[in-house]
DNA sequence: GTCTATACGTTGATAGAC
DNA sequence: GTCTATCAACGTATAGAC
């Protein structure tokens, strides 16, 4: 039962991180990531966040200016996640033992934030535009520091010659998969939702598979 | 320029397989099928698929009755394409030559249909309902007949004894890749479109790691 | 900062002339 | 079978009282 000053600054653009705004914009881009991730960009209309967050759409407004600002604070959020989350591999790492931290940390994401999953893949399968006008442009030049870090460990001998940027689509593809895909995953097998074992066993399956098809041996199972 | 009888059959509710029948329904899907892959089935516009594709909209409310009809006319197209591309793996094949044949398959269809795999996986994200209506009682059946194939492959001492469910995940979700992060694929590649090329690369690319992630030695490769 | 009322275009869908 | 005209509902967005 928190008490608030409702105005503590007379200016109406003063914009103090205040605790109301920090907590409605909150409110508002948790239940914005609910529809998005169901309904894409398009699909989606501010009527029924606002309904689901319970304040008058009028508020959505004030706060995000227009549906493509909220849009675009939805996405900021997950790729922040997702630049937080991965801390990537370098040369001077073990190749087996970066390779499955990685299939781990990427299936840990897929478990954890379905909805950033799949809010994402929408965004990449309506054509990205929107995301494309938000990523720096050194994008391509970090995928490249990635793809390179494959290629060394390939030159110096540490695993097999495999094709760098074909092996990070596999990565993302195979563990994005569980995210995306969770209803159908659950309707072939029969399950009503994916547990914490059932992403253990699937991260294991990957990192036996994809390790061993690069030549690389896997290191001792982690808890 | 075909001249055709406007209407053959006094009786508005015959419907005579015509021939502008057929070519109106072909054509109205085909439109259909550019927009629901882009923003889904509540993003899409029954109004803007009637402009692209030159007819009024009152026209494709006579096809397909309403919105949802014309989607799943869209859906059902792409479940039929589905299982007459996959006529699906046996006991009796040879492992290797089987699942190279399968990777291949599943990638040309991700790039000569890229628009139905969008679709599907627009439809998977958003909980896959419709579908699931759609989907015979058997899925599940036939899901398990195919995972058994693998595990029968493994238990026979013809491949390494892996999970055969996460096994097929793995094959759907990075062959499902292309189709569906074609704009992303794009963006950190530095490509404007995916040639035929770059296809047969990742097929290659995924036939040697799951192969050999799986146990087996590939096949002599195929033009 | 908040919320009611409302403007105004677009939506899916239909009626009815041709 | 085709197409124009139209409907009620819903879409985003804003004005303005509090």
């Amino acid at each position: 039962m928190t008490v608030e000053v409702l105005a503590h600054c007379a200016d109406p653009t003063c914009k103090p991180a205040g605790r109301i705004r920090q907590k409605n914009e909150d409110a508002i881009i948790k239940a914005a990531e609910e529809e998005f991730a169901r309904h894409g960009f398009k699909g989606t209309s501010m009527n029924t966040i606002a309904q689901n967050v319970g304040l008058p759409k009028a508020n959505l407004h004030y706060y995000f200016n227009n549906k493509l600002g909220l849009y675009q604070a939805v996405l900021s959020n997950i790729l922040e996640l997702w630049d937080s989350t991965f801390n990537n591999l370098t040369v001077d790492d073990d190749p087996a033992t970066a390779l499955a931290g990685y299939i781990r940390a990427k299936m840990e994401f897929s478990r954890r934030h379905p909805k950033a999953s799949r809010i994402y893949a929408m965004e990449v399968i309506s054509g990205g535009e929107t995301l494309s006008q938000m990523l720096s442009q050194d994008y391509q030049t970090w995928f490249r520091g990635r793809a390179a870090v494959f290629a060394a460990w390939s030159a110096a001998g540490k695993m097999d010659p495999v094709d760098p940027v074909h092996l990070i689509f596999l990565l993302w593809g195979s563990t994005q998969h569980y995210a995306d895909f969770t209803s159908q995953i659950c309707r072939v097998s029969g399950r009503s939702r994916l547990t914490k074992q059932d992403y253990q066993e699937a991260g294991d399956n990957l990192i036996r598979i994809i390790l061993k098809g690069c030549g690389l041996t896997p290191p001792a199972k982690d808890a």
